[in-house]
DNA sequence: TCCTTTTCTTGACTCGCTCAAGACAAGCGC
DNA sequence: GCGCTTGTCTTGAGCGAGTCAAGAAAAGGA
């Protein structure tokens, strides 16, 4: 076990969680790519780890959740998303067209950031906010099939419709 | 065909959609119930037209979508939900014990009603803003329940772990 | 009324995820 | 270092939400 493990290891020792070979490999992911989905860690996990089952990785991930060393995200139309930044309070872009993830700073900084300007009886807790536009790399890709041939849609990018918030 | 079907054939013909009965039928289910499920809808619709079929009204709820006359709402780890309000700018308070969705009005209005802090290459188009919490009823019956037996902890809401926004 | 085009029905299928039971291994006490 | 307890992982089946494809049916313009 290297260093990166050994420090691992102690965090999940510190969150009352065994260390075991298939969790070391989650984190190991995770570290590696935040924002994965449980195929994406499973496949990742494989490379340490062979004969992972997906079974494993969702019962690692529950457990990573439930003691507060990961947080699930599950932006609408899309698997849920697992990242190790916790803890701090911030909200996520999400690009309509590929799908990318990217981190915003909340502004504000404790949960919940925002209150409903009528809670209607609802005891708030935490506000969620996705913002959903396109990320660089699908802009640039839309310009370059623009110019190639004009009379493109834009349309396409829509994974949803819907107003705006 | 009623006044009420004629105001909403009218609204269909508007958006460039033939007038069915389907159609008829899921618009009736969705005024009746803001927030249903595409399983309630179904339910709901059948009472009307009997031998409707599922993929009828996952047809039918995506040319709404696409036209403008519905709105799709995904919340984390629930099944897709369908409103007839759009257009206007507002949120929504889910409980996290019961599902229950509530609308919340966007005090800015127009979308995306915020701005993230640092974009990222993003061009944002749409700020989602979902606040979780408990709804008064799941408030009552948690209170109802402790009164009867006090060690009771309140963790077991949580739909969800991760930490706030 | 006919004809074209859209929409609906039928049926099979995928994907993400959950459940259950038994095998396995981490880590404590000795 | 050894055995035991208990939490964790593997194996395998299954479920619900949603998608895909092809042909039948119906809407609506000519």
């Amino acid at each position: 076990m290297d260093a990166v493990e050994t420090t691992w290891a102690h965090q999940l020792r510190e969150a009352g969680l065994r260390v075991t070979r298939p969790r070391l490999s989650v984190l190991s992911v995770l570290a590696d790519r935040p924002h994965a989905d449980a195929g994406t860690i499973l496949t990742g996990a494989r490379e340490l780890h062979p004969s992972l089952s997906p079974q494993a990785v969702y019962g690692v991930l529950e457990a990573f959740v439930a003691a507060g060393i990961a947080r699930r995200i599950e932006p609408a139309g899309a698997p849920a998303l697992f990242e190790l930044r916790v803890g701090d309070n911030h909200h996520h872009l999400v690009c309509r067209s590929c799908g990318a993830v990217a981190d915003v700073d909340c502004v504000v900084g404790a949960a919940p950031c925002l209150a409903p300007s009528d809670a209607a009886g609802f005891v708030v807790d935490e506000a969620e906010v996705v913002f959903w536009g396109l990320c660089r790399a699908c802009q640039d890709r839309d310009r370059q099939v623009a110019d190639a041939a004009e009379p493109v849609q834009l349309e396409e990018h829509g994974i949803r419709g819907g107003a705006g918030a």
